[in-house]
DNA sequence: GCTTGACCCTATAGTTACTATAAGGTTTAG
DNA sequence: CTAAACCTTATAGTAACTATAGGGTCAAGC
């Protein structure tokens, strides 16, 4: 498989694969005469698990370990929780930071007379204090 | 004032205030014999203004508009309404993503043992769909 | 007069996770 | 034979800072 392949297959960009790849995220496959990567079930079955661990919000750094913990056959499920029970909290609070960021937004926007004189209670506000 | 204090009660670090001067988005304030930069009251207001604009969410370019607009006596109030509900909607958004995103991971957390063993749902599940 | 510590300055590089660009080589369909 | 669709590398750009190096300034205390 050449790299658009694997690219449809995996649903990541090829510029990202080749990025995986220099980071060393992902090893490098091994190249055809023509020099052109040729990638194996394995390498992309790899790459998919990343799409979906980046989908879920891993951070590039948090993949590696992940991924060496699929590897490891010696890992233990509660170690795979943990991380993932982490994540969770993480997203909760950002989830809690953009609602209140959204509802005093929408305060805001009650309070300005959308109109066409230049008063405006939003930029008064952010002037003094939220 | 001196850059450590307007700092202070702007709630910004001074390395960030000489970044925003560095990409034009406060003027430069005038200096001081020795060189160092003498902020004003009003150079203080501006900085308090981009901090609680950069709170809710406006990347710096947006920063740009909002202070183009507070500056500016002609405008419409309309003109800011307009930019803070799509600022809200985007924050909607991804609020909602993050509410996706979490409610499948913990759907993974429950399914996984949180023992022992290697045998783990969440790592199947990253290698197959999501 | 000298040191110490808290300031201030600039310039440059690093961060995250790509994305874009330049400038080319290869393969395949018509 | 050519044009499109691939593939390659290296380098720079993105957002919004943050860190580092390497220095200058100033006030207080001995």
């Amino acid at each position: 498989m050449k790299i658009g392949t694997v690219a449809r297959k995996s649903g990541l960009d090829a510029k990202t694969i080749r990025y995986y790849e220099s980071i060393g995220l992902v090893a490098a496959p091994i190249r055809s005469e023509n020099g052109y990567r040729t990638y194996s079930e394995r390498n992309l079955e790899e790459l998919v698990f990343l799409r979906h661990a980046r989908q879920f919000g891993f951070s590039i750094e948090e993949c590696r370990g992940l991924i060496k913990l699929w590897r490891n056959p010696g890992r233990r499920s509660s170690q795979v929780h943990s991380l993932v029970a982490q994540k969770v909290e993480v997203i909760a609070v950002r989830i809690r930071e953009l609602t209140a960021m959204k509802g005093l937004l929408a305060r805001l926007l009650k309070a300005c007379a959308d109109d066409d004189k230049p008063d405006c209670a939003i930029l008064d506000s952010l002037v003094t204090a939220h």
